[in-house]
DNA sequence: ATATTATTGTGAATTTAGTCACGACTTCCA
DNA sequence: TGGAAGTCGTGACTAAATTCACAATAATAT
């Protein structure tokens, strides 16, 4: 067995981001619309860090990856920083994501469709139940999980909202079917071949690791807290 | 001013638990629960990395911050090692959380209730429609956001799934109660005193990060990808 | 018994992320 | 025009997290 390591940030592009960087882009982008359909015409590092909640230092660094996009005492302008993420996030192509598992989580992914600020659409649901085969939530039809190899049509990213022990089943298929990324919202961590991206969101753990943190991990006592 | 700092994690018990480490706890827990019910006996760092897709090192490593639980050349006993997380994650003690806003998310979360696995309930929510108001869902009541002070009864941990542009508004109420943590899902950043600790999931953002990853970040290519 | 195999716990090395602090440059006002 | 104020970009530093790699030890088989 031959294996060709491309190690991650290292090819393609000039991508040395690092995946933290990476992670706050959308971020940034969204608060740069924001900005800009205000009609604010600049912005520094420092507001940005109070907005967002991300160290202004932090900030200017995960910027300055992508060249100098700011200019010395005036900050940045809020156009091009906006045109220059833009590209860079591919905002202009639309992906096309497909979900399965039209249940609690699946419904309210469906109605709330991430158009909002941003590039990315889901454009059919899957699920095993009959009744929810046929029927459209938000313009987005839903067919039956055994029709997923005829209508997936080269999707390259799904969500994934279906019952625990199902998952790898379903997994399996959407593999096959040449699936590239996968947002996995069941607690079941998946088996993929490599070149396939997986991310957890687990919500239970989420909310565990929060009540751990309150129990565990007093923070700052800010004595003239105001 | 007088500011005491309370460096996070050098407080209290003798946490020096790593933050990376205390998010991975619930995980592990959960995992261990799994074997435990199938009536595993013992379990090794390595097939517990199989499982929830953690370096088998760092799973190690983890552990050793809370003593030596394993015993060399064998592993971990599954009940031992579970008794103790049940310990240390306060599994024995139920952790009350108000949620706010049952929309499309919102009424997901009810609907699951996270009481599976775990240590978390959801006992109220609050809404601003009076359509909402007054009804059930699975046994948790929803009062109206106006009785929010009148019902909150020391309730210390809040889901917030309301507009974002409701988000300062409610949160400062929330606040003003005394809350001490947020698992914020709306896009907004929220402004809180700095010892109420906020945890965002930005669901948007998590996909987006995806989408970008695949587009930049090609993973390795295992050529005989079995 | 003894050898073989499995597996931990952890120092040390490495990798990744975050922050400090300051020189360089821009803007803006008087 | 000159100087004060503001802000970036980044080298150097610090901190956090991960991974390597191996001695120590336990279980098991013969
Ligand atoms: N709802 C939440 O708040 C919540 C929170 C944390 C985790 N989760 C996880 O998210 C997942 C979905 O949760 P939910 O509450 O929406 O569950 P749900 O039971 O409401 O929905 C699951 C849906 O998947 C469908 N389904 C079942 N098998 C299928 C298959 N093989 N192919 C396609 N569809 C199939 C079902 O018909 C159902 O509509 C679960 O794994 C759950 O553990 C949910
Ligand atoms: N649904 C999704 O898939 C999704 C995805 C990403 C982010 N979000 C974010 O999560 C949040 C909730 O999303 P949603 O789709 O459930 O929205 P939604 O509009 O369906 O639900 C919001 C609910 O909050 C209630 N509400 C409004 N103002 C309130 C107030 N002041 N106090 C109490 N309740 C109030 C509304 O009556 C409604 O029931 C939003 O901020 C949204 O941006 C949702």
């Amino acid at each position: 067995m031959i294996i060709v390591w491309m190690k991650e940030g290292i090819t393609m592009d000039q991508n040395k981001i690092p995946q933290a960087t990476a992670k706050r882009l959308p971020l940034y982008y969204r608060f740069l619309n924001n900005l800009n359909q205000q009609g604010k015409k600049r912005v520094s590092s420092k507001e940005l860090s109070e907005a967002v909640k991300v160290d202004s230092a932090t900030i200017r660094r995960d910027f300055s990856y992508f060249g100098a996009l700011g200019k010395k005492g005036y900050g940045y302008n809020v156009e091009y920083l906006l045109g220059f993420f833009r590209k860079t996030l591919d905002q202009d192509e639309t992906t096309e994501v497909a979900l399965i598992g039209v249940g609690n989580l699946g419904t309210a992914f469906l109605h709330y469709n991430f158009m909002k600020n941003n590039n990315i659409q889901i454009q059919m649901a899957f699920d095993a139940d009959p009744e929810k085969v046929g029927t459209d939530i938000g313009d987005v039809p839903i067919y039956h999980i055994d029709e997923l190899e005829e209508k997936l049509n080269g999707i390259k990213v799904a969500i994934l909202t279906i019952p625990a022990h199902e998952t790898d089943q379903v997994t399996d298929r959407l593999v096959e079917q040449g699936i590239d990324g996968i947002l996995n919202f069941t607690p079941a961590r998946i088996t993929v071949p490599n070149h396939i991206r997986v991310h957890h969101i687990d919500l239970a753990v989420e909310l565990q690791a929060l009540v751990y943190f309150l129990k565990h991990y007093p923070l700052q006592v800010d004595q003239a807290d105001k």
